[in-house]
DNA sequence: AATGAATGAGCCTTCATTCAT
DNA sequence: AATGAATGAAGGCTCATTCAT
């Protein structure tokens, strides 16, 4: 029942792991995690649940290699960062990076944003923080006002949350990047030069 | 375990219905909505689950009441600005009494920043979203530029999510509302004369 | 809330056994004795589950009230019945009294008829039962054919049955039971007569 | 309790399902489909609750299961008399095959009778009576005297009471049914005459 | 590479019942 | 004559997970 020989079975041969990846996704963005069951990802897949496990040892394991595969770029981004040195410049290249890796695995991200709950309690929990500290670290000056500290910070919360809650604005989504951007650019350039 | 003839329970008689939402808001704020079952609030009071219902009807209930309790203000913040003209003066008002608001309530709202895919399904979900609506209506002048619109709603976020995320910063928390206060008042500002 | 001095509240007073009584057995009658909750009686009358046990000491005290209550009739026909001769003008006059016994209270034997698995475990079951076999012994012949033994039942359970079967047919109530009386004394009639 | 490692568990592999329902037919026409948990059920079979649910996906879902692999032969008897002329012998020879499909399904038809209320609630409910209202157009002419229509109704209900209502009577079932099948054609005859 | 069958833990909810007031 | 508050038991159901095949 489903793909018997018309290739929509062996066309799927190999490639089981993505494709249960790419619904888990999908349904943890939309539902978010606790609310997405196994069983509802093997149904949309045609597969058993104990499938599921044969490519992922827990319901964990998914969502820890999704933020592993697609944040990997972000991983690099804070990695160059820190070799750079402090600069408007560098600051300004960081957050225009930043929000293009965001755009590129925004499921993911609308995911996190929306979950924020659970993902504390999740291991990537522990990692993102520590990313995020990371960006922090790079972007925001210690000795800094506070003012200017918040600036920062609010950069960084403009383009995570941006993207999610201007899905109801009209416009063109990638004019939409752009705007938040700019904002986000200007938020760090005023921090830097208050400083 | 807990108040036998001591008076405990005697104190208790009368407000367990305010007890609930007290415990019930802090686990909810600590793991989340779906992970704080009702066993574990009634085993924090003491009392059994069926107590709980006797109080509320669902568990979606709770938080429904919590949240009526608490956004009041907030909606009659809105209601306010509704009917003044929009000046940046007024502007400037808002988030300002906003900002305070959402200080008054910063449990639940901790919660509903950080449980949006659960809040989404919930009947609260729909309200929010709709008073967010609201808000932006006052701030935002929809002739603005898309920039200056992303500054308002950037406004607003930092407001929101400032206050958890800066729970890491060192700092006293009444100063650390304060310069969050300051960042968005700019912003507004910002978008304001840009208009 | 609900009745405070225009005569609602006060005219019930005294009376609220049997407004009881009547809310319960048109539920029951109409959803089954075991989906019938205390809490959906109690709402119904606007009163609290606890009032309901001012009255009845048990749920099932209610339902054997009703039975004792509207069942009298037919203890009483059949005590009648047995000092008789078993002639069939006797049976005939049974049958025509049973027929209008059962139309008294068809409420209540619509309530036993369908929820025959539910009566058995209640105390009530035993009375019924006996009550049935008492009605038996008047009408069957213990020496008649077992053909003949059969219509005597059957006439029964077309009395029993038949009232709340016919209720999606067409015609009059009163037209329907002088109908169904006419198939059961004929029943009864033939038996008598093939001993 | 039950089937350690003597080969009980292995001759179990693969009928689960069926043992499901012959328990649960077993125990819902004892005690009826509200006082049969799943519990229960799962119990008697020394398996789980979610055993059960592996299987069907509801509890409804078993009587559901039950009452279409059992009721088939009255199905396909209806259909079959719908093709027929409407004359006594056709009439007789249904409820001759009427009376022994009911006797190839008793439990399933005690419980029928005996949880009406129970079964008109259930998705089950509406199925029957449509099944009911098909024997009735063939068996009943519409024209006909109502008294005569109540005899067709009346042969009916002798069968499906009949059978359960007699097992307090002695004698061997086979020629009791015979007995109650000799009423029920005798009905249906002076019905028939009576046109 | 995946299935069929099952489990153990837990969830939300409902119920009949109790008792002090 | 009735309420407010609570309980203990149970119910149906779902979930992540396991394991032999």
């Amino acid at each position: 029942m489903g793909g018997t020989m018309d290739g929509t079975k062996q066309r799927r041969r190999g490639n089981t792991r993505q494709r249960i990846q790419d619904v888990a996704l999908e349904l943890f963005a939309e539902q978010g995690y606790e609310k997405t069951s196994l069983r509802e990802i093997a149904e949309r897949l045609d597969v058993t649940k104990a499938a599921l496990y044969y490519h992922f040892k827990t319901k964990e394991e998914i969502i820890v290699s999704l933020f592993e595969d697609l944040t990997q770029p972000i991983e690099d981004l804070i990695e160059w960062g820190r070799q750079q040195p402090h600069t408007l410049d560098t600051k300004q290249e960081i957050v225009r990076r930043y929000s293009q890796a965001l755009a590129d695995a925004s499921p993911l991200f609308r995911f996190m944003q929306e979950n924020q709950a659970t993902v504390r309690e999740l291991s990537i929990g522990e990692t993102f923080k520590n990313r995020m500290l990371g960006m922090r670290d790079i972007i925001i000056d210690p000795d800094a006002d506070l003012v200017d500290q918040v600036r920062c910070i609010s950069a960084l919360f403009t383009m995570h949350a941006g993207m999610f809650v201007m899905k109801d604005l009209e416009g063109d989504p990638e004019e939409k990047r752009k705007a938040i951007l700019e904002v986000a650019t200007d938020l760090i350039t005023q921090a830097h030069k208050g400083a």
